[in-house]
RNA sequence: GCCGCGGUGGUGAAAUGGCAGACACAGGGGACUUAAAAUCCCCAGGCCGAAAGGCCGUGCGGGUUCGAGUCCCGCCCGCGGCACCA
């Protein structure tokens, strides 16, 4: 009942508003006041420091919150009311990730524009999570679907596109200052050119294609040969798709994860699916043909053991190589490759296959004639398409050898003789390894790398090279609920398409209203419907694919900053407050959300933070400073929670039974944040027993038992003034007065506030609580309740369960008839130690490592007395008597440790 | 297969190399009550014992140390990610 109460009256006050520099804090607002900035406008030099606390924004889905949504933000809210209370400017905000795929198929199922659908859901989502009290700031509150922010997402788009990465400053520049080649005379051959240096570009490349959801997939959304969404089959096909050059950033967003302080786990998650490789690229000359084959190899120290080469199939030298003898069952081989799909290829892995092309070449080092194959086992997306093939010291030319007879030839040792060489894939020492010119045997691999890889370049056969997994970034759906693409199609004098982008001042660029939205019949996307709106008056046609839904989420952390800007996607001073100030944390400093969104979002994001920050749109190279993922909250049968199962906690449900103060308690009492943990509803019990006692510390038991018999009585009237009318029996206890606590209660505090403070700002707020239960299992037996302590306690629990202590400390003031400070923003309490320290201490006995018994001495005693006084522990003399002591260890205020034999 | 994280009571979990199991849930016993709910108090890792007390105990096996849940080496198991990436 008070909690709603609260929340009216945060929203009416605008609690959480989050000050941008130059913003005018109106009168008496408790920020403005606290920080002697009341009624006046801030300049970013006297606005306190910042500090940006941020949640991976919900996609809007019609079945509501779950509770693992609230995990996160309870934790971020928390974590905000903190540093609210420790004095920081607080940027909290709340907002939409509202493109998507249920709206649009729910459209497609009812013909409901998505745009209804999601706002209806957005009304529910609003609903539930501002029944659980966060302090965020709405004004700043976005959605992506708001034609306001997708102008936006529009306009960085075209950024990227007119923009090129130069790999001589080594950073994205804007596409005029690329200078063409000589002989790039034409109008369209420098568009051409230029065209083929954008960041976001136009590709013909076979992509992920998924017929079930009707729309290709980045390479990042396709798990095992299955879409994300749905684990439908997805097949490779070549189509014309728009990219963004993820790849020219990859050596970036490898190195500048050293930057950020992100869990372990989720920066190897990043760097695996950048997949750094050194090595060298190497030319095999085509036996009896002018053509040469690069390869890339990890292992140029095993050149000698090059006993075969091997193709994708699809690489461009195939067929010229083919003798006609072979030609049949080459085309046969590719023809079986191209059909099959991403899954099949991943799941027919064990069992090699491959054709011999009947060409052959010349291994650089030893002259020697190797034959040329293909096989699917070598990717055409990686390296160069094309390997040497040692399968001496490859798992998988070693089965390809095996399972086609092809000579191994050992030239690595082992450096355990035990060691079966064939096979062998470590490190070792290289034999068989010398020519005329190069001479490894006996070397190291790595020295062995090292010399042959400057002989090949000093031969110009070959160089050292990098080479990544990352693949570029595939950029463009075939749907209708999606950001349309700010591009026009025209046709040159020849005949040819080209692009174009639309200016600034027409975006937005508003997707039409259809009657239907489904892909047309002819495979074209859902917007190639709207013929008004495909054809423009001067003959050009709209480019109807749209953005993936990571468009929106890639920057929407900086529309927080200054989400009514309509101006300019983020005001440059207020980006700087935000995201530079404060210095060693730039950006943000504490993003909060789960770990399925390790190489999606969180790439993306780096990603275009990247190239906003070389074209100095922003003002910082990393987006997200420190990164915490929470851990799943599993059903209470300990399985993931799903509809299937019928294991979902619906948050709904636990409000009304316990409020959110206990839910919120309870969501950050189950265990460490990062942790997998399963829910449990007597747990919340628990936790709901606690609040009880808190209250029953503060509340006089008579005056409750009146405020129940009255409300049992007034049961059915629920008017707002009938419940104030109740409320206003509560009372609070006597035993509370201004008296000058004890030092027990003073002890008891500050012990509190030690543990609390320690853990939240290590996010540790399951210890956190139960210090807090510490403490008020011991305050419970007061007689005396100096309002004091209980005010200092009541700060500490706020950012927990904010309304319960901000009735209490309403009360509490109203009780000793003083004014009500604003609990948001009084200074947290500070710690003292020296209201810790004791006169005397229990010091453990071990005898042998064993505890045997616990003596008291004074804090002060020296370790010659602690070790006198050891000897002479009561329970310890049976352990000790009759024998030798050897030794007596005095760990100072720990332990001690008698040694004997 | 490779990479990362983890393994502690009946359960969720605590523990800067120094009294393992704080805090809570579930459980047992008691008080209040006509009764129930709520609340309050007590017990509670295992084994032996009437008790005092003792022995054992943090996945398994070794090691370092006066002392190891914690550090090192080798395994086993679980979870997550990647996976023909040359």
């Amino acid at each position: 009942m008070i909690e709603p109460q609260w929340q009216r009256h945060w929203a009416a006050e605008q609690t959480f508003r989050a000050w941008n520099p130059g913003d005018r804090i109106p009168e008496s607002h408790p920020f403005g006041l606290r920080h002697g900035l009341d009624g006046r406008a801030a300049s970013a030099s006297e606005l306190p420091p910042k500090f940006y606390i941020l949640d991976m924004f919900p996609y809007p889905s019609g079945a509501g919150l779950h509770v693992g949504h609230p995990e996160g933000y309870t934790a971020t809210d928390i974590l905000a009311r903190y540093r609210r209370a420790q004095g920081f400017n607080v940027l909290h905000p709340m907002g939409w990730d509202s493109f998507g795929l249920p709206a649009e198929q729910y459209a497609v199922k009812t013909g409901q524009h998505p745009r209804i659908t999601t706002e209806t859901n957005i009304a529910n989502f609003t609903r539930q999570i501002q029944s659980l009290g966060f302090s965020y700031d709405w004004t700043r509150e976005v959605a992506t679907t708001d034609p306001e922010y997708f102008r936006w997402t529009q306009w960085i788009f075209l950024k990227i596109y007119n923009s090129w990465f130069n790999p001589a400053t080594n950073k994205a520049e804007p596409i005029d200052t690329l200078s063409y080649p000589a002989d790039c005379q034409t109008e369209a051959q420098q568009r051409a050119f230029r065209d083929s240096k954008r960041l976001a570009y136009v590709s013909e490349a076979p992509v992920n294609w998924c017929p079930e959801l009707g729309t290709v997939l980045a390479n990042e959304e396709v798990i095992d040969g299955k879409s994300e969404v749905g684990g439908f089959p997805v097949i490779r096909k070549p189509m014309r798709q728009w990219m963004l050059r993820i790849t020219a950033y990859a050596e970036k967003l490898l190195a500048d994860l050293n930057t950020i302080e992100w869990s372990d786990s989720l920066k190897e998650m990043q760097r695996n699916w950048i997949g750094r490789s050194e090595g060298a690229e190497v030319d095999f000359q085509v036996d009896g043909q002018p053509e040469k084959i690069r390869v890339f190899t990890t292992r140029p120290d095993t050149l000698f053991g090059a006993t075969y080469m091997v193709l994708s199939p699809e690489h461009r030298l195939v067929a010229g190589l083919t003798t006609p003898a072979q030609s049949a069952a080459v085309k046969q081989y590719q023809e079986f490759a191209a059909t099959k799909s991403d899954l099949e290829r991943t799941e027919l892995a064990k069992d090699k296959t491959g054709v011999w092309t009947g060409a052959f070449a010349i291994n650089p080092v030893t002259g020697g004639q190797i034959p040329i194959w293909i096989a699917d086992y070598v990717l055409a997306s990686y390296g160069t398409g094309a390997i040497m093939a040692v399968p001496a010291h490859d798992e998988r030319d070693f089965e390809f050898a095996q399972k086609f007879g092809l000579p191994v030839v050992q030239v690595v040792q082992p450096p355990d003789a035990k060691t079966e060489w064939q096979g062998f894939c470590d490190e070792g020492t290289a034999v068989n390894s010398g020519n005329a010119e190069l001479a490894l045997d006996g070397l190291p691999t790595a020295e062995a790398k090292r010399q042959i890889t400057v002989w090949l370049e000093s031969k110009g056969l070959g160089q050292k090279t990098v080479n990544f997994k990352l693949r570029d970034w595939l950029f463009s759906r075939q749907r209708y609920w999606g950001e349309p693409f700010p591009i026009l199609w025209r046709k040159d004098a020849d005949g040819n398409l080209y692009h174009e982008a639309l200016p600034e001042t027409a975006l937005p660029l508003m997707p039409p209203t259809l009657e239907d939205y489904k892909p047309t019949a002819d495979g074209q996307p859902p917007l190639a419907r709207a013929q008004d709106w495909l054809h423009l008056p001067d003959g050009a046609i709209r480019e109807t694919n749209t953005m993936p839904q990571w468009a929106g989420s890639c920057w929407y952390y900086l529309r927080y900053l200054d989400a009514k800007n309509a101006q300019g996607f983020v005001g440059r001073e207020v980006e700087n407050y935000w995201m530079k100030s404060g210095g060693k944390t730039p950006g943000v400093d504490l993003y909060v959300g789960g770990t399925e969104h390790a190489v999606l979002h969180l790439l993306y994001a780096r990603f275009w933070h990247k190239v906003l920050f070389d074209l100095g749109q922003v003002s910082t190279a990393e987006p997200f400073f420190k990164l915490v993922n929470q851990g799943l909250i599993l059903g209470e049968d300990g399985q993931k929670m799903s509809k299937s199962r019928g294991n979902v906690v619906n948050p709904d449900d636990v409000l009304v039974e316990y409020g959110a103060d206990a839910f919120r308690l309870y969501e950050m009492f189950m265990g460490p944040l990062q942790d997998t943990k399963p829910w449990n509803t007597q747990g919340v019990e628990g936790v709901y027993r606690f609040l009880g006692r808190v209250w029953r510390l503060f509340v006089d038991e008579k005056a409750e038992t009146d405020y129940e018999q009255a409300s049992t009585v007034a049961s059915g009237t629920d008017s707002a003034a009938e419940s104030a009318r109740l409320l206003d029996l509560i009372r609070l206890s006597p035993l509370i007065r201004d008296d000058a606590p004890t030092p027990a209660q003073l002890k008891l505090l500050h012990e509190c506030i030690r543990k609390v403070t320690h853990d939240l700002e290590h996010l540790q707020f399951n210890t956190a609580i139960s210090a807090m239960m510490v403490f008020i299992n011991g305050a419970m037996t007061w007689e005396n309740r100096p309002s004091t302590v209980l005010g200092s306690f009541l700060q500490l629990l706020a950012p927990f369960s904010p309304h319960l202590a901000e009735e209490l400390w309403q009360r509490l003031h109203q009780h000793r008839d003083a004014a009500v400070p604003s609990l948001t923003y009084a200074p947290w309490p500070a710690f003292d130690p020296a209201l810790l320290v004791e006169t005397d201490m229990e010091l453990p006995v071990q005898v042998n490592g064993k505890l045997r018994d616990v003596i008291r001495m004074p804090v002060d005693a020296t370790a010659a007395e602690i070790e006198a006084a050891a000897l002479k522990a009561e329970k310890a003399q049976q352990f000790i008597v009759g024998k030798t002591v050897k030794k007596v260890i005095v760990v100072p205020r720990k332990m001690v440790n008698v040694v004997v034999a």
